[in-house]
DNA sequence: ATGCGCTATATATGAATATATATAGCCTAT
DNA sequence: ATAGGCTATATATATTCATATATAGCGCAT
């Protein structure tokens, strides 16, 4: 940051299958949220999203990938909550790993672009 | 694509200012229609957007980069026109690189993101 | 001087997204 | 048995995004 003032430009990855998104930034906050606040309403105030919204993208993402990624139960202690599954933090982790290797390998971009940005 | 069903996964990158989107692959898209075209609205007609969102993004681009991508010019032979400036083409074959660079390092990874999805 | 095809706008409508609100049902713990 | 807090859904509303349409003005070519 050292000469230049920072003006927060941020690399964001996304996998689209043909033209819809299946995973992106927004879905990977979520899985975050939910696996520290246990359940899909927790998490979705934790990142100021409307419950629904978060239930949509919690849906879309069982549904969209081979196995679930979010396992959800019904009624008992605290009325319930949601978790992700194996194959949740599996995915999570690899999306993670992406962002990590795709913005290690564009940092000199990175800091070229950011010199065009106003 | 030998032993797998294509599914025509794409990562697309995107830059963002803080929460606004700068520049991603819709951007890249407009840019290099406009450089063939040779104005604003072929270069709408050619990829299937309104004028009105072309030019939008045309304006959005020259107000967020410190200087215009996009020159336009109005009125004589053929009504006038829009060409990429020195700064547009630069900003272009960046994104490009960017994209480039990012796929080749996640190939792996995009291999495995790919058998998870339905 | 008129027409052409473009830029540069404005306004209205439509479509997609997101929030807000409400309700039913579940199950544990009190 | 009742309450608590969640899932799972439905419906209504608001907001954002995108298209459609219209108009004015420009400057070259006819």
């Amino acid at each position: 940051m050292k000469n230049n003032k920072n003006k927060n430009e941020e690399i964001s990855l996304r996998i689209n299958l043909g033209t819809r998104p299946v995973f992106g930034h927004g879905k990977a906050k979520l899985l975050d949220a939910i696996s520290i606040e246990g359940s899909i309403s927790a998490a979705a105030r934790y990142i100021g999203m409307s419950y629904r919204r978060a239930w949509l993208l919690t849906d879309a993402m069982n549904k969209d990938f081979l196995y679930p990624l979010i396992e959800s139960s019904l009624g008992g202690k605290g009325g319930g909550g949601a978790k992700l599954t194996d194959e949740g933090k599996k995915v999570l982790k690899l999306f993670r790993t992406m962002e990590k290797k795709a913005k290690e390998s564009l940092i000199k971009e990175k800091i070229m672009f950011s010199k065009l940005i106003n």
